[in-house]
Parts: C-alpha cells; sequence; structure tokens
DNA sequence: TGTTAGCACTCCTTAACATTGAGTGCTAAC
DNA sequence: GTTAGCACTCAATGTTAAGGAGTGCTAACA
C-alpha cells in the first residue's frame, strides 16, 4: 500500500487536528473537517489503512486515532508549513553591549519560552576555534597575578593567580611581551604542550614560579565556557498533560538542571546542514528521558566559528510549524548580528 | 489551658512521627511509641486539648492529626535537637582557586541538594561595600578597550568598552594613574555622581570620549554580580506529594527559575542574627506561591561585607534537625573560610 | 469498484453505591 | 485522672451500571 493524495491530506487533518486539541480523532471530525466530502465510513476505510502503514495509532479499540512518529515525521518532512515569525530583534536584546554575550543569551531563551510557550535552552557559542586576541598578565597585589585573554569575538576570560614570590617588573614586561608575541592570532585549539614547553623554555631563569604562570595562563584561554547552557520555561511542561506526570516531570527537570540535555541530543551531520534546523520527534531521541517529548535544534553561527544551539522541548504533538518558524527567524537574526558589522 | 510536660511529650511525638511518615498520626500510635504508659483514649483527650490550642490539626474527623504551623513552630523553637552534622570540607570545593567563587557556590547548593534531597538555593555574597584593590584599563585593539576591576575577596569584573576615536599612549597611561589614585580603596557603595564628575574634570580636554569611557568604568564597579543566584535539586519537591501537583510544581519551579525566591522570603533583623539561620514555616512565608513549603536560611558571611544567603526549601513536614543543622555545619565552614587565611 | 448507511461491538468514562477500616468523641466504670 | 467500650464519621477502595464516542464489518447503492 502506499500513500496517496487522499491519504495525505486524511493524515495532515488528523494531525493538524490533534495538535489542536490533543483528543484522538474520530472519522466523523475528518469527514467534516477537510473538504473530501467524504462519508465517516469511508474515512474510517482510510484510516484503517494509514494505521496499518504506521503512521496513526489508535489508543484503544473505540477510540480515534493519534499520531504516530512515524506519522509526525511525514508531517515534520513533507506537509509542514513554517512561516517565519516575526520575532523581536536581537540588537535590542545586545543592548548595544559585545561582551555580555551572556545577558543575551539569556534574553533570547526567556523570549522564546515566553513565546512558544515550551521549554526552551541555548547553549554559548564554541570558542575553541577563536583566534587570541589580546593576553595581559598585571600584578594586583605582591602574591596575585591577574591574567586577562581577550580572544576573537570580545570575549573575554580571567583569572587571579596567587604567586609564592613577588615578580618584578622587568619579567612581567618580558613575560607579557612573550605570551603576546607567542600566542596571539593563534587559535585556542592550537595551543599545545610543546608549544607550552617552548613558551616556557623562553622564559628562561624563573622557571619556577613563572612556569606556573604559564600554566594558569594557558588553563584560562582553554576553560570550557562553550558549556555553559541557559534555559527557561521549564515550568512549561506542566502545560502539557502528557508530560506533567510526577515521574516524567521530575526526569525532565533534572534534565534541564543538569543540562546535559543539548549535548545527548544534537547528532551532528544528520541533514541539519541545510537550514540549521532539527527536529527529534518523541521516541527519536536518544536521550531514555526524552521518548515522550519532541524537541527542536538550531543551529547558529556569530561567524569566527563561534557556533551554539538553541533547542525547544515540548511535547510530541508540539506546534512544529510555529516553533521551527520561530528558530529560523530567531538563527537569521543571530546569524546576521555579527556579519553584518 | 496551657503546655505542661505530658503535652509537649505528645506533641514531639506527633511531630516526630509525623515527619517520619506524612501521614496523619493517630492516639494508638502514640500510646505506644511514648514512655508515658497511657491509654490511647487518655492521649485522646490530651490531642484534643492540644487541638483546642492549636498545635494540631485534623484533616477530618475520622483521621489522626498533623501538625499546625503553630506546632511547628514550637517544635522548631523549643524541641528541636538540631546536631551539627558533618559535611563536606568547602576547602576541597574552592579547588584552590580563590576567583572561582561562583564554581564554589555552585558546588555547594549542588551538596546541600544532594544531602538533604530538597531544593536549595544560594545567592552570590554582596560586594557593595568591598574596597576597590586594582583598575586597569588596556587597549584591545583602535576602538575597544578593556576594563578590568579587582574588589576586595579578588573578584574580577570586567567589560570591554566600545572607542570611536583612539586613543593616544600617553592618555591611557594618565587615565589609568587618574582611575587608580582616585578609586582605590573605596568602597563600591561610596562612589558616587559628583565624585565621578570631579574624575571627569581631571581627566582634562578629551572629556567627549573620555568621559564615555570613565561612565563605563563606573558602571562595570556597580554591575550587580550580588543578585547572582544558583539552585539545585529543583526536582527534589516530586519527592513530596503535597508539594508535587502540578499547579503547585509549576509554580516552585517557575519561582526557582525567576530565582527571586530568597529576595522575597528573607526579612532583615528578625532574630536570625545570633545563629545566622532562620526557619519560615508554611504560611510564614509571605511569597504566596510557598504557603505549603517550609524554608530555611542561612546567612554566610565571608568577611569584607561579603554576605550571602543559603536557602533550602522543602514541605512543612521538612526534616528541620537535619537541614539546620546541616546549614548550621556548611555556615560555619564557609565563615572560617577567608578569616583564617 | 468505490462509497455509504446501518448496526453490533468495544471499551473508556463517569456516577452511584456499598464496604472497609482507621480513628475519633463520649460515657461510664475503675 | 485514667481507661475500656462503643457508636459514629469519613476517606479510601471496590463494584456495578449507564452513557457515549468511535470502530469494523456487511450489504446495498451509484
Amino acid at each position: 500500500m502506499e500513500m496517496d493524495e487522499r491519504k495525505t491530506k486524511i493524515l495532515q487533518a488528523i494531525i493538524r487536528n490533534y495538535l489542536e486539541t490533543g483528543e484522538p480523532v474520530g472519522s466523523r471530525t475528518i469527514s467534516k473537517d477537510t473538504d473530501l466530502n467524504l462519508s465517516s465510513a469511508t474515512i474510517r476505510n482510510e484510516m484503517a489503512d494509514l494505521e496499518e502503514m504506521g503512521y496513526i495509532i489508535q489508543p484503544h479499540t473505540s477510540a480515534g486515532r493519534i499520531p504516530s512518529d512515524k506519522g509526525y515525521r511525514f508531517y515534520v518532512d513533507t506537509l509542514m508549513e513554517a512561516k517565519e515569525r516575526e520575532v523581536a530583534d536581537m540588537k535590542d536584546m545586545l543592548l548595544e553591549r559585545q561582551d555580555k554575550l551572556e545577558d543575551m543569551l539569556k534574553t533570547v531563551v526567556k523570549y522564546l519560552a515566553k513565546d512558544t510557550q515550551y521549554a526552551t535552552m541555548i547553549t554559548a557559542p564554541t570558542t575553541h576555534l577563536n583566534k587570541l586576541k589580546f593576553i595581559q598578565l598585571s600584578r594586583v597585589d605582591a602574591n596575585h597575578l591577574l591574567a586577562v585573554v581577550v580572544i576573537e569575538g570580545n570575549m573575554i576570560r580571567n583569572r587571579m593567580i596567587d604567586v609564592t614570590e613577588e615578580i618584578d617588573d622587568e619579567t612581567m614586561l618580558k613575560l607579557n611581551m612573550l605570551l603576546n608575541t607567542q600566542l596571539n592570532g593563534l587559535a585556542i585549539e592550537q595551543i599545545n604542550l610543546s608549544m607550552v614547553a617552548k613558551l616556557k623554555q623562553q622564559a628562561g631563569i624563573h622557571s619556577g614560579v613563572i612556569g606556573d604562570v604559564i600554566d594558569e595562563v594557558i588553563e584560562t584561554l582553554s576553560e570550557d565556557k562553550d558549556l555553559e547552557v541557559y534555559t527557561s520555561g521549564t515550568n512549561n511542561i506542566f502545560k502539557y498533560p502528557e508530560l506533567a506526570d510526577n515521574e516524567n516531570a521530575s526526569r525532565l527537570i533534572s534534565a534541564f538542571e543538569e543540562k546535559e540535555i543539548l549535548g545527548d541530543i544534537i547528532q551532528p551531520g544528520d541533514g541539519s546542514e541545510e537550514t540549521g534546523i532539527q527536529v527529534y520527534i518523541g521516541g527519536e531521541n536518544k536521550n531514555s528521558g526524552m521518548q515522550d517529548c519532541s524537541v527542536v535544534t538550531a543551529t547558529y553561527d556569530l561567524g569566527d566559528g563561534m557556533k551554539g544551539t538553541i533547542g525547544i522541548v515540548g511535547p510530541r504533538r508540539m506546534d512544529y510549524d510555529k516553533v521551527v518558524g520561530t528558530l529560523k527567524s530567531i538563527k537569521t537574526k543571530l546569524d546576521d548580528l555579527y556579519r553584518k558589522e
């Protein structure tokens, strides 16, 4: 048996209706809702076919049908009409300050949660490909140095370094010079052990303390800010009874708190490249706690290799059109953000 | 009618039992559980008295009794035996790094959630009383300056500043000098508008750009890091049926996400000064969403005016002994942390 | 051959009702 | 003052019946 136009139309009507009401939909409803002018009996025959083909499911013998994962998948891949939606302007969210990326991400994720009424999360952009722009070591007091590093995209990292013996001005100057000439322009990823060894060697006699300082500077660089994840609207899961039972809710809340969801979910190279948007429906999720959820992710790219991911988590009967549309718009705005400048 | 020793013993037994089981406790149970050697009938008479006095409540006529807020209050104030408990060492959590206070707070709050099985939150220490230790302005590229400020307690703040016209080396040097001599040693709180005006005046001719830069530096200082709140174990609320119904859970989760709970709850100067520990039982909470919760807070003090608050949120029938004990221990460890050095 | 009306059947949902049992309050005796 | 005894209350649980939405199947129809 195979899909024809009529079956497609009926399947679409079932899904549309179910997304709206959350109730299993019966043959009579479809008979009235579509422009096919078919009796409920005919619809019933078609529905039996669709069930046999695996697109819809009957919760129990005397109930209507609900879409299966395969049905949703068909809908998302071929029937959905995701329209770009008007969304708030990222520029406004940036508050004109480049270094407070963190604040913008929080604002975005909050905005998305409010707009979609689902739970949302966003990862900070990766920076391991970014190049060093500026390194500075300053003496704060007798036994504390402050290391500040700026990388491409104007992200700042810093660290207070304890030193056991005071370092004189001349050495500080030399050290700063050394760090800048050797490391500037390199991507964080490129810095390896042999480079560090070379650096230490060049730093010369004071190897004891200076070696430690260099180690700490390097560590500051490779600090994993990439994994930073912000979430919002977790309480939205209570709006959907199928997710709101205690066990499920507890699992989800916990997953959001641990912030490990996105890492678990995203499987690079699964066709999301073209649009940057990817949909995972119910059982398609690897994460066992999320088999009853659908997740839509978008990869944004601020340029210079700074990519991050936005995730929206809702029930299977998520409003895919709206969510995908919104994410597309947000993604576009984020992508344009740095590029235009 | 007034409390006598026997009533006290019975009340204590009722509360202890209820805290353990979560079920209303009947007269027969108390008759067997206590060493009073009284029949259930006698206990019933006493219970009727205790109810009249407002310490216990009968959910319905044929049920046992549960403690009222007043009962819990009596228990917490006079019957409880909070024993200091062995807790993880903060030193280990600090990972030997002074500037990563944030990481320590996250670790503490996570540890507490795991240890107590309640939802926990912690506020970062206030810093508005702290003194400036170090200010540095550096040129990152032609139109970006980097401002870095270190305050007492070695907390670091920074900001990237856009400048429209390039600032020459000499001016930078002068500006750094000026900022350090004028502001070092001052508490953040002390810096006011007239000081800023004076600063700008002293900075001289370049007033346009320089003025903006100074404004941004000042803003960096007063950035409200104080309000930073970390939470953990929110999913623990599902362990307590009285909190886990949808409406309640949603409200609580949302309150935790907004992180406004502690601010709402803490009422300074309500007797928590002696021990730094404060207990809010059920209806005693101002926040309307938390009328079914109990909250225990502890104020920690890292010295230099850096105070913060820890909060533990659970059901009314929280294990007060354990929670208060744990908080006392944690508080002591935190208080000692910086002081000893 | 596809479509449809009709009908028996399934099974979830809801309400009504009876049963059980924990726990109480009261009374009278100790 | 304490206690045994007893009638009473009421949430919880189980049972049964009625109602209804929706199906699958059959037979008639265009």
